[in-house]
DNA sequence: GTAAAGGCGGAGGATTTCGTCCGTTTTAAG
DNA sequence: CTTAAAACGGACGAAATCCTCCGCCTTTAC
């Protein structure tokens, strides 16, 4: 068997790693503008890069859906666990972290409950840890008082994904959405 | 001018009242089976009926479900009318109506707060029958003390619409529904 | 500078879905 | 039964979308 040389691996291609940060920047809000519809040619084009391009970055649409929903994952999960750490009472550590949600209209959260099923193993080890760490706060509540025994972390986070859900065509969506997380944080309370 | 002869306008034939039917039924069926992306054609095999014959009813996509749409609508306000006769408190009278339109599985009532808008003047009006009658139940809880000041009939329509969502592919669904309505009507009394 | 590894772009094939058209069949009325 | 109005059905054209393919260009390594 001939010596197998080992080249060193070339580094990457800098204009490969400016391209895949404009797809997911592009995808990102194409998707917040348009919907879970959204065609790949309009977010290359958003982008500012070929079809072609697209698609060697992300194989195939569910890919790149995958991407991001990992990437919106991530995110929930630094929001919980920053507000575990700096809310005053457990309910008010939970409406910190639907709060957060909300603001950032990630609506990609949506799996989280059970939308279009998260088949990704890694994803869905975030998606546990976000839901051990809300499971620790609602123990917490239990202890403070302010938290009911029958809630669970499921509902807690299918509440937030729901909020978090941008509804285009009402002007009063965010006044709304805030009163209905008052009242459910309000409701969390009592027996 | 002739004397115009006015030839007894024909009854509608009973096949094409019968296949109606059959639209409707095989529509909602579909829309709660796949989404609200399902294919006309799958509408149309449903039924037992050609392609030819769905768009002879209803000439496109959108006429369909404006029409389903209304349907729903008309739905829930007997749902709100009914409850507002037989609920005990405010807040309970809220609850079954909310619960109604879960157990519907209503999913149509979405338009209710803001997706796609609606554009049909009829529905529009139903829909404002609708947050009237809320409006009726909500100030009847402010005097028996079991709404709070701040709540609107939107906030309980939004919330009420969103939990009629069918989330396929999560088994525990209904029981996380229930706990989230249990914690926001919880939830209405004290400010 | 030079070479080649690897990225870029967009035309176009395959598929899906909307909606039309028109020859055939069914129904209501006399 | 006869007749004509109305409904039926599904092949087909148009448009949107996903993704592939391959010739050209940019970047890295030396």
């Amino acid at each position: 068997m001939a010596t197998v040389r080992k080249p060193r691996p070339r580094e990457k291609r800098s204009d490969a790693a400016r391209n895949h940060e404009a797809l997911v920047r592009a995808a990102t809000a194409a998707l917040h503008r348009e919907g879970p519809r959204v065609s790949m040619a309009t977010i290359a084009a958003e982008a500012g890069v070929g079809i072609g391009t697209l698609y060697r970055h992300f194989p195939s649409r569910e890919d790149l859906l995958d991407f991001l929903t990992h990437r919106s994952f991530e995110q929930v999960l630094s929001n919980v666990q920053a507000a575990e750490s700096d809310g005053t009472t457990a309910s008010d550590t939970l409406r910190r972290f639907i709060e957060a949600a909300i603001t950032q209209r990630n609506e990609l959260v949506l799996p989280l409950h059970g939308g279009p099923p998260v088949t990704v193993p890694e994803t869905l080890a975030v998606r546990d840890q976000v839901h051990r760490a809300v499971q620790r706060i609602i123990e917490r509540g239990r202890t403070d008082g302010t938290i009911s025994q029958d809630v669970t972390p499921r509902d807690v986070v299918a509440f937030g994904a729901m909020l978090a859900q941008p509804r285009q065509s009402d002007p009063e969506w965010d006044a709304t959405c805030r009163r209905l997380l008052a009242t459910y944080v309000n409701g969390l309370r009592a027996c």
